[in-house]
DNA sequence: CAAGATAAGTTCGATATCAAACAAATCGAA
DNA sequence: TTCGATTTGTTTGATATCGAACTTATCTTG
């Protein structure tokens, strides 16, 4: 068996290995792409917030934002509370269930949003050519696909 | 023209926008396996240090160790300086220049990799198949494209 | 050689994040 | 209906990270 043969054709660990090193690699640049991007009194996850309502609606509860950020209920309350003194957000007890609260957007807030993505959209609009696209729209089948994997085996014990 | 046969054929930044998401979510996911293949006292980024350390060669500066874990110089100086009290590194001032030092693994820092590393491949491995595998490493040549690329765009300005 | 410029690490104050304990409201079963 | 269990959000103490100031050592240039 012609071992070079072999290797072209054949993937394992080694493959999955470098995947993660490289999306990894990915998302740290990307970030520090957005940190550029944004106020000295911004953070990266502050932004990320006032995002997710834009995109999928405001109204939503505390939870809800804290699943959807992957961090914890203290870190989203305490967001909350920065962004609501910087004005960017309303909040408001809920009617229904006076447990919890409902996030609101104000028009500061949007403009906020409006103008970072703005930014960033011209900052990658500015190397990103159409052969770029291509590279993503023809690799983003796979991330997808390994990324529901992972979703889906979130609940395997190690060991 | 055919707007489906356009869509399925043409690519701009919503995918660009997609790739990124999917790579965000793809890291957050791997990084929570990683998490919990480590003990409780030591933290990924402690990880990240002596894994580097073990593929890359000991005897580095922190500042090279600054540069490859994307973080500040105080971040890398509290981080060996945990290692240290754990055991898992030693240092000892570098003798060409006076103001640097060399970071070196203990023995016990290179079971610590060798035992979280293999924690971790068991734990993908008892999911991940042939298929996935393909996929991981026909994705990857466009992974590694798009990171290059924004490598070599670090430097451009916003606005 | 001397003095300013540069470089490597550390220290310090601030902030984002987390885990755990807590408070308040709702739910559910006896 | 009532009381324990669950759920939502906050508070608290600890830690990782950062930016900026600082210390010490090296380099550069006159």
């Amino acid at each position: 068996m012609n071992v070079d043969r072999q290797r072209n054709t054949s993937y394992g660990p080694a493959e999955a290995f470098a995947y993660f090193i490289e999306a990894c690699e990915t998302v740290h640049l990307s970030e520090a792409m957005l940190d550029r991007c944004l106020p000295d009194d911004m953070h990266r996850s502050h932004f990320y917030i006032v995002n997710h309502l834009v995109r999928l609606g405001d109204g939503q509860t505390p939870l809800q934002i804290t699943a959807a950020m992957h961090v914890t209920k203290a870190t989203v309350s305490n967001s909350l509370a920065l962004l609501e003194k910087r004005g960017f957000v309303k909040t408001r007890p809920c009617d229904l269930d006076a447990r919890s609260k409902q996030v609101f957007l104000t028009e500061r807030g949007r403009e906020f949003q409006k103008q970072t993505i703005g930014t960033l959209a011209a900052l990658f609009g500015s190397f990103l050519r159409q052969d770029d696209y291509r590279i993503m729209g023809e690799a983003l089948p796979g991330l997808v696909a390994i990324r529901r994997l992972l979703q889906d085996n979130s609940g395997v014990a190690p060991g």
